[in-house]
DNA sequence: AAAATTATTCTGACCGGTCAAAATATTTTT
DNA sequence: AAAAATATTTTGACCGGTCAGAATAATTTT
């Protein structure tokens, strides 16, 4: 019962994904998402209270799920060095997930620029982020890999910074093959400043 | 006569990056430019071909003021240093500055995602602060301040990457006093990446 | 059969683009 | 220089089309 209706948002809003990715954000339609989705307009409303329900919940979705593919892949390694790498490899996926999700995550924060709804969401996959990050420059520290003269709070800032700044970047510049070329000078750029 | 004519479509581009700016660019109809603008709906549509004609006029103007502004500022100094805290200095303009074009912008990428007219625009826009960064890259190499390790084409795309990054995180945080903080850690970034 | 779920239809609001007419500015004629 | 003629600019009403949300109907489940 209540597994059919969390399976039943879920395939709403993988449909919403990937209708957001296709169309924009502001362009998709509920109609639209129940398209993508296979069922009717009604179905869509019945579960999520109005559009911006099914938004709200989609960024929170799709914004959770990159965060436990993150922190999943850099647990699995030990040293400050193994971490960040696999950091940044589970980071930069591949060409089509990484243009599918900053895709929809651009249209998210020009959202969230002017509604706290979207920011307050953000915020949260922000700090999940800081934290990975954060976790991996305390223990390079402690390894003695990194440079104790930086703040591991400030340079977790930065090294989300610098991925978001690469992927967008790249994602404009609409060549898929540049994207080996930013996930290698990316990390360059993360490690060079850490050391 | 066609100095009227390009008053006219400047106050409209002025009216529509406010309008823009405040509810975002799929909320913003063409009666809200002519609003903003104090004239009527369709003054729009005589000077600009249709609402997307409006847009990539604002983009290409914006952009191309924003650059104008750098490079003015970087090519006032002399040494790679001093360039560099310019370039830095006249990013990070101030608040409300940062905070206006960055939330217009962010529309404009996530348009520019989906549709290469955008992409287009904003791509020579990148290209100008490419050619900012590079060539000061190259002069501090020159000088011996910066390291001869690095590509400085490569240098100048991870600049811009780590300066987008910074402000979109900053905007995204909504908090006004941060901004000093990611001004002075994106500098510092960005030399210890350099040296 | 009652309740829950899904499908369809309706409605009111809104938007972009058009256009004809009015207003204003410019040029030509007297 | 005044008047007439012409060109340019501005206005706002209008139309076709679309969408979100609500209401309603149909179907399935219990």
């Amino acid at each position: 019962m209540k597994k059919k209706a969390e399976e039943r948002r879920e395939q709403i809003l993988r449909a919403a994904f990937q209708a957001v990715s296709d169309k924009g954000y502001e362009t998709v339609t509920l109609q639209d998402i129940a398209d993508y989705a296979g069922v009717s307009k009604g179905v869509t409303n019945y579960y999520f209270k109005n559009k911006e329900d099914v938004f709200l919940s989609l960024l929170e979705w799709v914004t959770d799920r990159i965060y436990q593919h993150e922190h999943q892949a850099v647990s699995q390694k030990t040293t400050a060095i193994e971490k960040l790498e696999a950091y940044i490899h589970s980071v930069f996926i591949d060409p089509e997930k990484n243009k599918k999700f900053y895709k929809v995550y651009l249209d998210f924060m020009a959202q969230a620029s002017r509604n706290p709804h979207y920011r307050k969401i953000n915020l949260k996959f922000y700090e999940n982020c800081w934290k990975i990050g954060r976790d991996i420059v305390a223990l390079g520290q402690k390894e003695g890999t990194f440079s104790s003269d930086i703040q591991a709070d400030t340079a977790s800032k930065m090294i989300r910074s610098i991925i978001d700044g690469c992927l967008i970047q790249w994602l404009m510049r609409d060549e898929d093959h540049l994207h080996e070329f930013y996930k290698k000078t990316c990390y360059e750029v993360i490690l060079k400043y850490l050391k």
